[in-house]
DNA sequence: CAATCATATAAACATGTATTTATACAATTA
DNA sequence: TAATTGTATAAATACATGTTTATATGATTG
């Protein structure tokens, strides 16, 4: 059983961790959730200069996040499992939690 | 409904993926899961040095992961909410499989 | 093959943050 | 009140990482 705490793997939780903290990658994982996109479109969408994309993409590469596939001189990425989404709407579901309950008592 | 994507709050999900995005402050998190502890037992308990672990309980008090008590001398802290787990259990799992389905093809 | 478009990489810079060392503060006890 | 124990803070350092600017690579088209 993966329920006791000892059995997880510290590095891994850390490693994909470090990956959702930051806001743009965030937003890019969001923008290529729901179809492939090329990089150009996640550019366009998101408002960020291409290079930037471009470096986040590789970190979102590095951590299994996203899958690529080259079509032509496109590049299409997109969200590789959509339990990152529920770990995400979990995620601020929690820290939306945790303010109320300090801000309320 | 807090289904859809864009009712996200990319602030608070990159705010607390942060505090998770730490190996050590894993391991103080986890170590106070179970039950409160002064901060020298955990000291004791993942052999570091005590400001560090002060340093990263901050943290941890910043983002509301954890309860802060006092009780004479002694400060105790503690897991705040238990989804926090939930969610470590999760990216956990998430990070072995997306590994595994890399190595395995 | 030259030119163009899409994407990736490199270098430079700024900023953030984990860790250590040293010291301060707070509470208890003698 | 002095001394001791538990915890927090500050300063210094080292290292990591996000962003920009400039350039390279790779694929397509004329």
């Amino acid at each position: 059983m993966k329920q006791h705490d000892d059995d997880l793997n510290i590095q891994t939780i850390a490693f994909l961790a470090k990956c959702l903290a930051d806001e743009n990658r965030l937003r890019i994982l969001l923008c290529v959730s729901n179809e492939k996109k090329p990089v150009s479109k996640i550019v366009d969408e998101l408002k960020l200069s291409q290079p930037l994309i471009s470096h986040h993409l590789k970190e979102l590469r590095r951590s299994l996040l996203v899958n690529v596939e080259r079509k032509g001189p496109f590049v299409y990425y997109q969200l590789a499992d959509r339990r990152t989404l529920k770990i995400l709407v979990q995620l601020d579901k929690l820290g939306t939690d945790l303010l109320n309950k300090r801000t309320t008592f």
